[in-house]
DNA sequence: TTCGCTGTTCCAGTGGATGGAATGACATTC
DNA sequence: GAATGTCATTCCATCCACTGGAACAGCGAA
């Protein structure tokens, strides 16, 4: 037994991301996390006690101390009548702060109007986190139909444009840890086979780009590339999206403005020409 | 000692807000909760372990521990080079299920819109918490010079429109409750006398709406009004805002259209007209 | 009323969180 | 390149505070 017993109670919630986590932990803190995330996944606007209790697999009375801990700092509160709890104030605080901290949303941010205002269609900003990614941003054109995405979801690597993008420039190690997961089809065109994948990101490498025809989400078309940090690691992506039926022909245009967008967003967060030596590495590999 | 001793320790942060909160609480999860908190509210784009223990009173052990339970549901992202914490995405997600939940927000979005339209001025949404409200969303005109406020910050009941045309409709024993507290001055005008400020709020309950000129931002002029639940209590309020210098003058055109808007919104919320009565019966107090 | 369902509180027992100190990992300085 | 300072991280025995089952309370429906 060289390595330490991690302490985590391997609970109903998945466990860590990329990074495994080995440091000591408070169960306590992760089951009050357990409880927020279960706010934010949950449709419903808001939850019983018993409710919550069920669904993590804990007990009333631990269910109740954790609600009354979390409501002294707002992060949740509870309807004096019903007696239901919903998420509060700090969690708003909580957002809106993630959002100002993260540079990539700015550096971004006007080249997904510009995207937007050319395309005629919606361009979003998706960011990788573990081994999921998450839209946090998007810009509609201004038309009847539109297509809009759901921000602050997580949505797994192997499904749509903008998770391939990111996906096929990880490194080595990481990509095969995403790739050993079963690939869960969200629609019928999801790839669901794990070689179709490897070469299908194989060309995502020698184009710089990946497109998607309703992989994520059936009925929508897809172009995205990705976005470097300055260690050359792929951090986010961009995408062009919109209704199939219309878009779906205009893919290859929107191909010639979108990784020159990226490029630019990538060159601010310091990604210079030396890193991206790194990611030419990566084109010939299988 | 008829009272339970209620466990949680007083620490630097504040403790409750009107609602007592008399339950029991787990220590440890206000001392996550005070984290993320701290986060928050911290100008710094990340922090350090001995940073946080520091401002907080914990031991580094305590804030490592709960930064690694934080970590596992992606509350903080660590940065492994510097080894400095930030935010993660599941606090964007947090942020993003409160805005979806909380209807008024949908039931302001087309009236703040309109109001900013027509004024050619900020038109902004606060949402009551306690003994504080926080703007949860604005809509700015297209013109060169326009006035932003900071979503997701506190501010408190005493200062500026917004604040006063809540203030002004909540029940007596939470109004007490929030003019017990010193009235901190945050700009030069900002009411800081209880009797000065009880005038101001039988005037705003008379008019209802209220005017302030710089009172919690120096060089800026609102009007607001309140926007009122089923139940007739203040939740929320909509302000127009502008620079002093042009807005000034023009306080008195916008309160043509802005109580009319607030009372769309309230009775959107389920607020009849016969819960209105209830509101009435304030006007005459002292 | 009685039932069945909530959320809430109580309690003693013990498992787990605690903090001080030791360790490791970097930078920065001399 | 060794030495110093400053971080984050881990270790460990102590003891406190979290736990869960059960009892209680409050509500609406039958």
């Amino acid at each position: 037994m060289s390595k330490p017993s991690l302490a985590t109670t391997p609970g109903p919630t998945a466990p860590p991301g990329t990074t495994p986590v080995t440091s000591q932990t408070i169960a306590t803190v992760e089951r009050a996390a357990d409880v927020l995330v279960l706010f934010a996944r949950s449709q419903e606007a808001s939850l019983g006690v018993t409710e919550i209790a069920q669904a993590l697999s804990l007990s009333k009375a631990a269910v109740h101390r954790i609600l009354a801990s979390l409501r002294t700092r707002m992060l949740v509160e509870v309807d004096e009548d019903s007696r239901r709890y919903r998420l509060g104030p700090t969690a708003f605080a909580l957002g809106v702060a993630y959002q100002s901290r993260i540079d990539v949303r700015q550096s971004a941010a006007g080249e997904l109007a510009a995207l937007s205002h050319e395309t005629q269609e919606t361009a979003t900003l998706s960011v990788l986190s573990g081994d999921s990614r998450m839209y946090v941003d998007q810009v509609t054109p201004h038309r009847e139909i539109v297509m809009s995405v759901p921000l602050g979801l997580m949505f797994p690597l192997h499904a749509g444009a903008s998770s391939k993008a990111m996906l096929a420039f990880l490194p080595e190690n990481e990509l095969e840890q995403a790739l050993a997961a079963p690939l869960l089809a969200l629609t019928g065109s999801t790839f669901t086979d794990v070689g179709d994948l490897r070469a299908e990101l194989a060309r995502v490498r020698e184009q710089g780009y990946a497109t998607s025809q309703g992989e994520r989400q059936a009925g929508a078309a897809s172009v995205a590339a990705p976005v470097f940090d300055h260690e050359g690691r792929p951090i986010a992506a961009i995408s062009i999206c919109g209704p199939a039926e219309r878009f779906g022909q205009h893919l290859q245009e929107a191909v010639t403005i979108l990784p020159a967008a990226t490029a630019r967003v990538s060159s601010r967060l310091g990604h210079s020409s030396t890193t991206k030596t790194l990611t030419q590495d990566l084109v010939g590999r299988r």
